[in-house]
DNA sequence: GTATCCATTAACGTATACATAAACAGATAC
DNA sequence: GTATCTGTTTATGTATACGTTAATGGATAC
């Protein structure tokens, strides 16, 4: 009993990884006819899956002129890494507060190690996936479903900036340090220090992200 | 040349209303067609509202069966007030950073006078108005548009809980005094101060409304 | 009486049709 | 040359059509 696919939904998900890759630029205009062309489908489901992008703040939809990739300007990655900043932090406060068992974090725990094996290869690629993976799973044991959409959404928009400026940055050394330590405050449920180190973490990261952005004028990415 | 309001905005806007009266119940089920005759459109628009709805977490689509009005749990409320705590907060310290001058803030200064005034005329519905103002306003200085919009949005997920238990409360006399206090604090400049006094203010405003919520049994509000 | 199967119904997902109004170009006035 | 006007084009907003498929109820088997 396979599920077959609906429209809408395969262009919701084409459109986000058209628009993660680049293929569709920022600050590029798209018609609907032209999309759904693409796509093979009629306007409807175009339609239907911009609506949805626009909530998430991939597009602007700008009547006859078509959806716009909304870009993300240097400014807007500062908005947004504070808004992941408080909201990450208070998931790993709860996290420690919930006094999972180590079995529990044992997800959180192989992403650090992939982590660190991906940083001895010096595979930043690799690296970028575990991170990911590292967040993602650090929000979901936080147990607060509308948080955990609003960071993914917020993850979303920064995500072509990110991969822009992954072979940019510094050796990430000091990241799975950080990680490391919100796993063990985590794990010892100390929901302080697990918010303050992961606080101080995104903030870094925010920091250095928009200094990446501004320093090569890398403006609406 | 007045701008001819369109079926989607009007949709939108006419459902948000009819679920924050309540004229929609909690946790209902109804029919595009049924919505569609009952709003005077044809089932376009009325699927495109319901798609911004759903993004703004306000209906559930579930094919086949409608659009269920989304209910509100003792936990959601929580959930919602732990997110409204830590970006309101951080918008307050924000707030303090941009040092506003005192005509900047005026619009913050009157929404607690007209608190006052309302408390003192026992006027709870013209108190809880003039609260909203201050939040909204409070988050505007904070100067981050993502930020308003996810607290707008968490805002409306729980104003029906808050205006059915508006007249159970206890008389929000702290309320008024934590206004003043982070007003000051913003003022003065002081964003540790406007941060944290704000932040206790909505941890305790969410233990109140979650223990009157599970203490009247209200599911799904 | 209960459970299973099947026919019927109707809500949805998608495609298509169409009127409207914005964008553009070309023409006209100055 | 510049600005305004006008006609044309076309993307959109909305309505409608239609096939698919899930939900419903009744019949049948036990």
């Amino acid at each position: 009993m396979e599920q077959a696919i609906s429209s809408v939904d395969r262009a919701t998900s084409e459109l986000r990884q058209m628009i993660f890759s680049g293929e569709l630029a920022p600050g590029s205009d798209h018609l609907e006819t032209e999309l759904a062309e693409r796509l093979g489908m009629s306007r409807t489901p175009v339609r239907e899956a911009a609506l949805t992008l626009r909530a998430q703040g991939l597009v602007e939809l700008r009547p006859r002129r078509g959806l716009r990739i909304a870009p993300v300007s240097a400014q807007d990655m500062r908005d947004i890494y504070d808004i992941l900043t408080e909201l990450e932090s208070l998931a790993a406060a709860r996290a420690a507060e919930a006094r999972y068992s180590r079995a529990d974090l044992a997800t959180l725990a192989s992403t650090i190690n992939d982590m660190d094996t991906a940083l001895a290869n010096d595979d930043l690629r690799a690296w970028a996936q575990a991170d990911d993976r590292f967040h993602r799973e650090l929000v979901r044991l936080g147990r607060n479903a509308r948080l955990s959409m609003i960071v993914s959404v917020m993850r979303d928009q920064v995500r072509r900036a990110r991969s822009t400026t992954l072979f940019m940055r510094p050796k990430p050394v000091q990241s799975n340090d950080d990680h490391r330590a919100v796993y063990q405050a985590i794990a010892a449920g100390d929901a302080k220090t697990a918010h303050d180190i992961h606080h101080t973490h995104r903030r870094q990261a925010r920091d250095m992200l928009v200094a990446l952005l501004e320093k090569h004028q890398l403006h609406g990415l």
